[in-house]
Formats: C-alpha cells, sequence, structure tokens
DNA sequence: TTGATTCCCATAAAATCCCATGCTATACCA
DNA sequence: TGGTATAGCATGGGATTTTATGGGAATCAA
C-alpha cells in the first residue's frame, strides 16, 4: 500500500491515493476515519472492517467491562463516513486535522486493510522509531556488517 | 531462479525477468515490492503473501497491540503493488531505487519464494560476503586448491 | 445574504499502455 | 553440419490514460 505524500488544500481536502481507493471503490465511495488511539494521527478503514472489529470487540472482551465499554466509545463515538468525490478526494474534519496536527500535507501509511494519515514530521519520526524499535526485537533482521 | 542483470530505463522501468514472471504470472499480473530491512536492496514478493499477513492481522484479537501495530506500519507502509505491463516491465519508484542505490542497471537474485534487486557494484560485494561468510562456516566446502 | 460545504470541470504532471526494433537461443531444414 | 527461419525477450519511444490539485459554480445552513 505504500507510504504516499499529499497536499491538503485550503478547504482541507486531501486526494486519498489512488491504490487506497481502489480497496474500496467497489464496495463503495467511502471510507470510516477516526482519531487514532494509540498516535498523533487519523486512521481510515472501510465500514465493513469496523463492523468486524465491533463484534470481535463484543465476543472477546468481557461483554461488561469497563475497558469494553472506554474502547467502543471512543472508537464508534468518534467514527464518521468520509465520502469522496468524483476525483477521489475527501474533506477531513478539524477535529481530525488537528488530532493529528496536520495543516498543509498529509501522509498516507497502509497499514493491511486499514490506513493512517500522519503529518510529514511525525510520521518521519514514527517511522524511524518503529524500526529502530523492530531492529532491536529482532535480530534476525539486523542489517549485515559491512563488507570489509 | 538465476542472477540476471537487466537495464533501468530513464522511467525508472526495468523487465521482470522471464524466468521470475512465469511464477507470478497464473496468479497474477502483479509483484510486491518493499525496501529491504536488512541490506541495500530490493525484496519482492507475491501478493498473496502479503494477503495472508494482512488477514492474520485482521484476525488477530491483538488488534490494537503495540507490536502488531509497529510490525504492520513497517510491512505495508512501504509494501506496494507494481503490475507489470504487457511485456513484463515494472516501473520502479523512487524510494525504493534510492534505497537500492540503482540507476541504470538492476540485478535480479531469487530467494526461493521471493527475490531481491540490487545495485550491480552492491551486489557483487555482497556475493563475495556471502561466500566468504559459508567457507568460513563449513570448512569441508572449500574448494581443492586446484578448482577454480 | 453570508459563510461554508459539496460538486464539477480544467489542467499539468506522472504513470501506464502499446507498438516497433533488435537480439539471442532454439528449432528446423537441406 | 552448417545455415537459416522462428519464437521469446529486453528495450526504446511515442501515444494515451490516470491522478493530483486548483478554482469556480451550485447547494445548503443559519
Amino acid at each position: 500500500m505504500d507510504t504516499v505524500f499529499n497536499k491538503v488544500d485550503a478547504k482541507g481536502r486531501v486526494s486519498l491515493p489512488a491504490d487506497y481507493r481502489a480497496i474500496v471503490k467497489e464496495l463503495s465511495s467511502e471510507i470510516v476515519c477516526y482519531r487514532s488511539l494509540s498516535a498523533p494521527c487519523i486512521e481510515g478503514c472501510t465500514e465493513e472492517l469496523l463492523d468486524k472489529l465491533a463484534n470481535e470487540m463484543e465476543n472477546s472482551l468481557d461483554f461488561f467491562s469497563q475497558e469494553q465499554d472506554d474502547l467502543s466509545n471512543l472508537i464508534f463515538g468518534d467514527a464518521k463516513r468520509f465520502p469522496f468525490d468524483s476525483t477521489g478526494r475527501i474533506g477531513l474534519s478539524e477535529k481530525l486535522l488537528k488530532h493529528a496536527e496536520i495543516t498543509t500535507m498529509a501522509v498516507f501509511v497502509g497499514k493491511g486493510r486499514k490506513f493512517q494519515i500522519w503529518n510529514p514530521e511525525n510520521w518521519e519520526k514514527e517511522e524511524a522509531r518503529i524500526r529502530a524499535e523492530v531492529l532491536k526485537n529482532r535480530p534476525s533482521l539486523r542489517p549485515a556488517p559491512e563488507a570489509k
């Protein structure tokens, strides 16, 4: 899915990258976005995936637990549909943009069946952090020493 | 699959060697490429490999775990589908070419179910390194003195 | 009406398609 | 056996299509 840098115009519109759009296009012409729980970024996915997530949560967590309640409230209370126009753009809300600290440029980061939208500088830092973290925990992925 | 040298043209296009293409062709007409985590080269595989990963993540109850989050960002944030045209070429992205330091010539190296694309000089060094490594660890494989 | 949001068209740049060419290896034939 | 046709492949370049993005018109809310 790649990582794509797109511009956010004065009206708050952003082109959803073509590759991302293709995933959704036959099913519908809208995506669902919400503030990420774990990072200063926006998360997006299809409505189906969110429904599926809802089911999983009901089955996996204690139905009456506080945790379950909080989680559903956070996500589903926040999630909103964003239809994209004929040129493939969506108009992100102030709330989402602010949470991700996005002003004039947005970075789309693929995440399997969902994706994230970041402020470019924040994403740069996050990517560096992740690479360091993953290499630390998975020594087999560590780069081979430079050949002499 | 053996090692193949192909030219990268001004548009960033390179022919996927016929042997490599044949493996994928029945299933689809595209491959997935991403920056290697462990070396300055591009890695390629079939999309089913990524699909499998996406499914695992979607079905995992660990939907919000940090580790899963990091890993999926690293993989899906980087991996991109590259459909090949009727003549069997793919157009590699700037990001990938830069990571592998490829400009006008690319080397395809088979790795079982996946493959790598190298800058020729870097591959030469890497191959030498690998040979040295193997011989060091397995003295019994060392060629007889007169062998060349 | 005014301000904001959504729709639609225009455009430039980039990605992709497709045809043509030349090369190489293999098959085929005398 | 030697020479030639043939098919598959890599590569070049031009035509075509997609895509991102800007801006204006239409729509809606207050």
